[in-house]
DNA sequence: AACTAGTGATAGCTATTTTCTATTATAAAC
DNA sequence: GTTTATAATAGAAAATAGCTATCACTAGTT
């Protein structure tokens, strides 16, 4: 029979190993179970006879023949994934599988304009979509669960390379005739006491917003957050307080029978929007095809 | 999940398409069936959303790009096996598996005492044997079925090193008081017609007989053959005629029980046993070191 | 010493993938 | 117009990979 080589998988875990050293954390960066995860790496030792790992002491070491393997493991797997690349590149530009992640403070404005465009101009792009807060999407992205992020910025990240799209600006939002501020004539710092009110922590616009509106005390906060912006502008709905609005959102229909009125706040005031990938990526020509398809809403 | 790569399987059979130009033939000799091999080429295709063969015309043709991918496979593939020789080098010599093929005219002559050297040498050694032609070893070491052949020299073959081990002297054989020849004064041209019996066609062991005695005329040769060496003593034994034996038999019990007398042939009456293994193989040195482990016979 | 937490291995079962045999479809050759 | 050659398809069987639950071992703790 002809030679038996190892397998993508196996060595994929194994690298996992050598990773995060330890064999239950490996597992899960892999997406599969402990038990699973032990077996593969111990049919990987049986397959090249050789002890890839110390499981002895409390901790695990990899042997300094693991450490060969592995380096020339990546390698191969490399090789592997030039095989994909030389595929794709043999294909359209913007076709076949793409994985996009978008945050939940962008993705309803943005989406509903932006997909219809793409799937126009795009027929063989087959796009995954995934909406989750941006640290989550940065996560997924650097594990390869997705291949670029929509998000606002700034936002603290490494090892990725990003185009900026455009500035999205904030915008005072109030009740109409609210008792509690002046939207002609307001100074935020005058505001009452818990009077602003914000996303729950986790969410960017939450600090893009406190970033914008330049508040002085966090005193002006309201205690009482709101998981997604529909409930935030219920809640100035209801007058319990004001918000700052991305002008993006102000083009769907967030704002409709509802007696909430808006004011632009300074020029200074926004979050930028941008398009975010892995540093080096080889799709990174696409993702700049695909920024220049995002444009901002209703201008 | 994490971005899809394309098996080791996969790129196998779709080198082997490459190579062969032809599913059926391609498929038999990475010894599936054709509609597994076919459906592995479907799935890489799928897998990479590209056509690699075009399948059109009467024959199979393989795409540009279905070039470029093959290459770069291969290189992914040796990366893989390049793990494997890592991992060998780490262990001692002549230790894991390896598969060895033998010829007939050899196998039962050396083998009986090489294998329990080997297993006292190198415990660790998982010995495959494989007994058969040399024409068919040969095939199967190219397939890289087979690590190394022993076999004799010369032999006509193309992308192999050897090592030539010792010289195997040819010795005429005939039966104790024989009709046909005076064993301590005889002339081979003299021979009555037909009087020297050989082994079929197909075993080295023929040609190189026939190349040692000298032998003038093929009218002197028997066109009854021997499938194997037992059979030919045989013969010799009943005074069918006289043949020539390999010195390493001698030594062997292949004689006892007969009255066949031997003696030996002009000095450069001999073939050569030699050990051969692909070109440029990673186990060159294990192959080296197993070559010094076989010694003639009874020396 | 017994207990607990942490970690990797093992067992038994299920789901998925791969392969096989048999058959079909299609195009060229006689 | 049949025959031949070749690859694709269907459906069952076999092999592989995965999961949950549990065990076994080690190191600290009580």
């Amino acid at each position: 029979m002809r030679l038996n080589l190892p397998t993508n998988r196996q060595l994929q875990y194994f690298i996992a190993l050598e990773k995060h050293r330890h064999f239950g954390k490996a597992a899960e960066a892999c997406f599969v179970s402990q038990p699973a995860f032990s077996v593969a790496i111990q049919e990987l030792e049986s397959l090249l006879n050789v002890q890839l790992v110390d499981r002895n002491k409390k901790q695990v070491t990899i042997t300094a023949i693991g450490k060969a393997i592995a380096t020339q493991a990546r390698l191969a797997l490399t090789d592997m994934e030039v095989i994909i690349d030389i595929a794709r590149e043999n294909q359209q530009p913007l076709s076949g599988h793409l994985s996009l992640g978008v945050i939940p403070t962008i993705a309803p404005f943005l989406l509903p304009e932006l997909l219809p465009r793409l799937r126009k101009s795009f027929p063989k792009l087959d796009l995954f979509l995934h909406e989750d807060q941006t640290e989550r999407v940065y996560e997924l992205m650097m594990q390869g669960q997705l291949d670029v992020i929509l998000i606002a910025l700034p936002y603290r990240l490494r090892g990725v390379e990003s185009l900026s799209l455009f500035r999205d600006n904030f915008h005072l939002a109030c009740r109409k005739g609210s008792r509690l501020i002046d939207p002609e004539n307001y100074v935020i710092d005058n505001l009452p006491e818990e009077s602003v009110l914000l996303l729950e922590d986790g969410h960017c616009l939450r600090d893009h917003a406190l970033s914008a509106c330049k508040i002085r005390s966090l005193d002006k906060v309201s205690k009482i957050t709101a998981s997604s912006l529909l409930t935030l502008v219920q809640m100035v709905d209801a007058d319990l307080g004001v918000t700052f609005i991305p002008e993006m959102a102000l083009h769907s229909n967030l704002l409709k029978h509802t007696h909430i009125i808006t004011r632009p706040l300074a020029k200074n005031s926004f979050r930028e929007i941008g398009l975010v990938w892995r540093k080096g990526s080889r799709r990174t020509k696409e993702f700049k095809l695909l920024a220049g398809q995002i444009q901002p809403k209703g201008e």
